[in-house]
DNA sequence: TATAATATATTGTAAATCAATGTATTATAT
DNA sequence: ATATAATACATTGATTTACAATATATTATA
């Protein structure tokens, strides 16, 4: 039970590190519901996507964009044509189907419902069932 | 061109499980910030957390919840003792250090911050930049 | 004594993100 | 005319993690 300068190091990293998992893991929760949300909202190619989810903080990189956009258009979510750039190769603009409007519906649902529950849960004044043996320290 | 049943039942089908998977992936992002804050507003065993979850409709399994806490645990974020039961095995019962108390704090400023931010990505009323280039279908 | 219930814990598999890299096209500088 | 830079789509390998299934141990009950 001797703490040296250097356990105090070692823990405070684990803990940053641990606080980082845990905000990385948050944000890739949502990543796709994300970028269904921006498609929805209007044409976009790969690279705006990246652009506006950095503006909201939650960045996504290519190497992730790519299969994900590929598996929503599998889906039947999403669909793209080309369009010529005047400044560089062409660009895949994406829009969404009908039917991944209907899927966005739903999923915007689970969320609202996400986030009221996450909030009740870490209210702690809504705590009102007590199942719990409280024991005194 | 031409839709056969069997082809809509496809369709739906991958629809379906494309919106089941992401349903998963939010749900799996705010986990381990639950849980955190289910064991802050009080001492629980492993069990008072998968019935907890379940109440807020964020099923865990054991398999994932044991080495999670492990891990907060090696992390320095919690601590555990062994209390007797008269129903069984003796329970391990979960409480936060004061490192994971300070943990939590931040983690409750970033998904409160992350839920401002996928609010406004969500709402298309605020979608004020127009960067894309606009072409009618 | 055997079975059921409770509780902690591990293992193997599948899925997903990331970092790094690859390939191709267009514009710009030399 | 050629080389370089910028843009854009895409893949690969490694790491992480949640899940399903299963294992081990303890207590109560039939």
């Amino acid at each position: 039970m001797h703490s040296t300068i250097k356990d105090l190091a070692l823990c405070f990293k684990l803990i940053l590190m641990d606080i980082q998992n845990t905000q990385s893991q948050m944000r890739k929760g949502v990543l796709e519901f994300c970028i269904l949300s921006i498609i929805q909202q209007g044409e976009v190619y790969p690279s705006d996507i990246v652009e506006k989810m950095k503006l909201a903080n939650l960045h996504i990189l290519e190497g992730t964009l790519y299969p994900l956009l590929t598996r929503l258009k599998n889906a039947g979510l999403l669909n793209y044509r080309w369009v010529e750039s005047i400044s560089g190769p062409p660009r895949k603009y994406f829009v969404m189907t009908d039917e991944g409007k209907a899927a966005f519906g739903i999923l915007l649902q689970t969320w609202k419902e996400m986030v009221t529950a996450v909030d009740q849960l870490t209210s702690p004044t809504t705590n009102i069932t007590e199942p719990t043996t409280e024991v005194v320290s």
